[in-house]
DNA sequence: CAGTGAAGTGGACTATGGTCCGGTTGTGCC
DNA sequence: GGCACAACCGGACCATAGTCCACTTCACTG
């Protein structure tokens, strides 16, 4: 991609997955909008209908009545695409986060609930997000080898639970290391993986919350 | 691929990345073995000159004076060719952690080591090996989703976690999932996404390395 | 040493993600 | 209204992973 769209777009406050569905700069073009509706509504469908897996991008440009060329470049790449579709409700949960009661959010004001509870609550948060839309999101992930370190929601979680990690009293450099680290079992591969061997949903977080508690104390 | 090569092969002690180069359970033919060599060879060269990234599948088999056809059959597919040349070097891991000296090894009898040494232990020696051959071993996690859970090595570093995170008290449930957890930060895509990112191989070894001890005792 | 069939071979073929660019169209400005 | 130009469009085009299968070769057997 010569990527002037999918990169362009404000940074709102909630980092969304791939800053594309926010307000431009200057206002879109009224055909483009058109399009971007109708590759999204197009998408949506046939990801429903067959599994995301198994949808080609051809087929979602045709169903949009769009060429091929229009598809990519309002949306990068297949990941791309994956994160526009995904993009609403996860700024709900970013929003959860950053404005929500606690332990998720930081409550009002007052009572500052435990960062260990608060790392708790992410993880349980976010898997249930994660396995709600496993395939969407893997396909927002995995597109291309690194794609999920790339998209402006990875920085997001980050950013949060290296927050966690340092008020956990942990220094700012292994702060983030280990919200990274944290991070890493979230991924969707490794939830496909692990589902695919039979695991529960429940005891994956069930695992990785204990982790969280236990890693957030320094 | 009709999966008859790569999947065969006998099942030795240590869990071959792909059990591709070990004794087959009847002899190779000499037409074969001689194949094998070449593209080994010429994989081998022609990683080192371009790198991994940059060298098409094509571009083996024609350097190994091959058709592609019996690339493909030998291998699987990228993150096969990738494994079988990841092997030898990843067995020398393997076999130190089965039967050398403590802490990355049992030791000699007597004097067992602590679990959570021997998981730190553990943790170091496989980022050192995965930095080591980075591009390698990204290519034989990464060439299609999912790749990563399928490889035998896997299941080695894994059970072999299981194993630690019981003796650390674990009920064996949790402790296979907590392996899991924490074989997730040493993927190599994650490693390469950090190192593009400026973290030091030292300082990432450091946080996995203190999440390990942490997380070994329940 | 010839016969036999399993194992192995190679390259044409398919599917698909992603790029390019000549032509079109919407928008702000005079 | 009409001009100018950036933004946008679409589909031909390219690269590459992986599949298929008609044909060849090895190694064992009598």
């Amino acid at each position: 991609m010569r990527g002037r769209d999918a990169a362009d777009a404000a940074a709102p406050t909630t980092l969304s997955v791939a800053s594309v569905t926010s307000g431009p700069p200057r206002r879109e073009r009224a055909d483009a909008a058109r399009n971007r509706r109708r590759i999204l509504d197009a998408a949506g469908e046939l990801f429903a209908a067959h599994g995301v897996e198994n949808v080609s991008m051809d087929a979602v440009a045709a169903a949009s009545g769009v060429g091929k060329g229009t598809l990519f470049r309002r949306f990068g790449d297949r990941a791309g695409l994956a994160a526009a579709l995904l993009d609403e409700r996860e700024s709900v949960l970013q929003e959860a986060i950053l404005r929500g009661p606690a332990p998720l959010g930081p409550g009002e004001g007052g009572d500052e609930p435990e960062p260990a509870d608060r790392a708790e609550a992410f993880v349980r948060a976010y898997l249930d997000y994660a396995f709600e839309n496993l395939e969407l999101v893997r396909a927002s992930e995995t597109a291309s080898p690194g794609a999920r370190y790339r998209i402006g929601a990875y920085r997001f979680w980050r950013h949060h639970l290296t927050l966690l990690m340092t008020a956990g009293g942990h220094p700012p450099q292994t702060a983030e290391l280990l919200a990274e680290a944290l991070l890493a079992p979230l991924g969707a591969d490794q939830l496909t993986a692990q589902q695919a061997e039979g695991r529960e949903p429940a005891a994956i977080a069930d695992a990785v919350a204990w982790q969280a508690r236990r890693i957030t104390r320094a």
